[in-house]
RNA sequence: CGGGAAGUAGCGCAGCCCGGUAGCGCACCUGGUUUGGGACCAGGGGGUCGCAGGUUCGAAUCCUGUCUUCCCGACCA
């Protein structure tokens, strides 16, 4: 390694940068915005959409897969959705390129222009809900619950690796109802699905929430979210849920005859989390000593590195691990054994440590005779020599000793950054001081946002759900308000 | 699209002010000694200095243009 990870309190996007590209998670490409993400990253992925992907199930949902390419015309469709998607879009224009007449190499054939372009895909409501038309006639075939797992491109100015990049992975999922209260449920349930994965499998506490009408996804009734809280007090967005209304189905013309007999229009949700999701990840738990993951999601739980001196002690360590290695595997522990020769026992520690291994285990000549192993655990950097025997059982303990107290530590964390103000001076103040989340009153109109969000960057990240009612007076005009709203600055 | 900075070996950088034909660290290759917190010694390979012009006997270095990237803004369901 050439450079130490930059301290937070420096520059704490660098440090963000140095943990993502040290940690093996993914690089710059060569492609603008766009990112690489490399095979330990994407191991990190596939169990996060694995996990993600059966509680889906678990809902009644099912996969398909629509097309990458949108015709212009769709998206125009729906007002309010192509006013909030039409800055970002790739675009398709030509199908052929040929061998520039002029020598120069090879050139966009001008005979090769589309009739109608197409829209990369920011995102698939209109191809869908296009689809959707001719697969609803009836009452009979709703609720309709499709879950994709696709790219979708936008092209942003200013792009982060995994928070913000031009492509991204990630799963929308688009559903029809018979009914307005069945799809607000439906909405309702899929963001519960996103609190409960961050929780429980990325220990990342989130206040749930729903957005603020400028906040709203184009196209969307409401829209639900859970906002996470980074080391550095900004928040981000990790996940969102559209109660749709009946927009989609009128711009797609999707209708059904209902149970009396009578041509409606269906109620729509749609719901995605992407890969932004290892952001806040990394933002979340990491230390200036690299990444730090939570085990029920991690590439790898445990690393066992060799420590000997000549071939014969390799030998005898290796049979050893075996066994080990046997166990844990057993016990469905992913476990990685590196004896790699290149690289030296120090090398190792400091490696897995950058890549956020939860436990790692050092096994030597000394241990061998003696029955035990080193454990470390990379939260707290806790080493103990513990016995051979019941090792299994003691890396299962400590695997969940250690996402209950990511989790812990986080929530106290996010806890004690969740500031309660009645005065704009303390606003600001706190908002620059202290960071985080500010809980104060909002007089509920859009221009009062707009201004506080002009003066101090901060926004409304959410009306928590299940919302104390309380009088006061808004904290910038002073005008009454009903309850407390959550400000932040934000990714 | 505004403001700043940078493009020199796979990565990170020095050299540029004051022009003379390219260097350092890491990585890589060979040999040896090492291995309980990022080993050491010796030897070695690798670069049309972002691109295009210009000035000059001579350009990484000076001038002009251009492209790209990063950072700060603007933008961002």
């Amino acid at each position: 390694m050439s450079k130490e990870i930059t301290s937070r309190e420096e520059d704490y996007s660098g440090w963000y940068n140095d943990l993502v590209i040290k940690g093996s998670l993914a690089d710059y490409s060569a492609v603008r915005g766009c990112m690489v993400i490399k095979p330990y990253g994407f191991a990190l992925w596939e169990n996060m959409r694995d996990a993600l992907d059966k509680m889906f199930k678990d809902t009644g949902h099912v996969n398909a897969y629509f097309p990458l390419f949108i015709p212009k015309s769709f998206l125009s469709k729906e007002a309010a959705h192509v006013e909030g998607f039409a800055k970002e879009c790739a675009v398709v224009t030509h199908y052929r390129l040929k061998n520039d007449p002029n020598g120069g190499g090879l050139i966009v054939d001008p005979e090769a222009k589309l009739e109608e372009e197409l829209i990369v895909r920011p995102t698939s409501e209109t191809i869908i809900w296009n689809t959707y038309k001719d697969w609803i006639k009836s009452y009979r075939d709703l609720p309709l619950l499709i879950n994709q797992w696709a790219n979708v491109v936008r092209w942003e100015m200013r792009t982060r690796l995994f928070l913000r990049t031009a492509e991204f992975l990630w799963q929308e999922g688009h559903t029809a109802h018979a009914t307005s209260e069945e799809a607000v449920a439906e909405a309702e349930q899929m963001l519960e699905v996103y609190a409960t994965f961050a929780e429980e499998f990325m220990a990342l506490p989130v206040i749930r929430g729903v957005k603020t009408e400028s906040e709203r996804f184009a196209g969307a009734e409401n829209t639900y979210c859970i906002e996470a809280l980074m080391q550095d007090g900004k928040a981000l967005q990790a996940g969102t849920s559209h109660f749709l209304g009946q927009n989609f189905a009128k711009a797609f013309d999707v209708k059904f005859l209902s149970k009396e007999n009578k041509l409606e229009h269906v109620w729509a949700t749609s719901w995605g989390v992407s890969t932004r999701l290892i952001g806040a990840l990394v933002m979340a738990h990491s230390d200036d000593d690299g990444l730090v993951l939570p085990p029920r999601i991690a590439p790898l739980q445990v690393v066992i590195v060799p420590i000997y001196k000549g071939d014969e002690q390799k030998a005898q360590i290796g049979a050893k691990a075996a066994e080990l290695i046997a166990q844990l595997k057993g016990a469905g522990i992913r476990v990685k054994y590196d004896d790699n020769e290149n690289t030296r026992p120090g090398w190792k520690f400091a490696e897995y440590e950058l890549k956020g291994v939860p436990v790692r285990i050092a096994l030597g000549a000394r241990d061998l005779q003696n029955n035990v192993v080193e454990i470390a655990r990379r939260d707290t950097k806790e080493k103990q020599t513990i016995s051979f025997d019941g090792l299994t059982e003691h890396v299962q303990q400590l695997l969940t000793d250690i996402q209950e107290n990511l989790f812990k530590k986080a929530m106290h964390y996010r806890d004690a950054h969740i500031t309660i103000v009645d005065s704009w001076d303390e606003f600001e103040k706190m908002l620059d001081e202290k960071g985080g989340f500010i809980s104060a009153h909002w007089d509920g109109t859009a221009a009062t946002e707009e201004a506080i969000k002009e003066k101090t960057k901060a926004t409304i990240r959410c009306i928590p759900l299940n919302n104390k009612m309380e009088d006061g007076k808004c904290v910038l005009t002073g005008q009454p308000s009903t309850q407390r709203v959550l400000f932040a600055r934000a990714y």
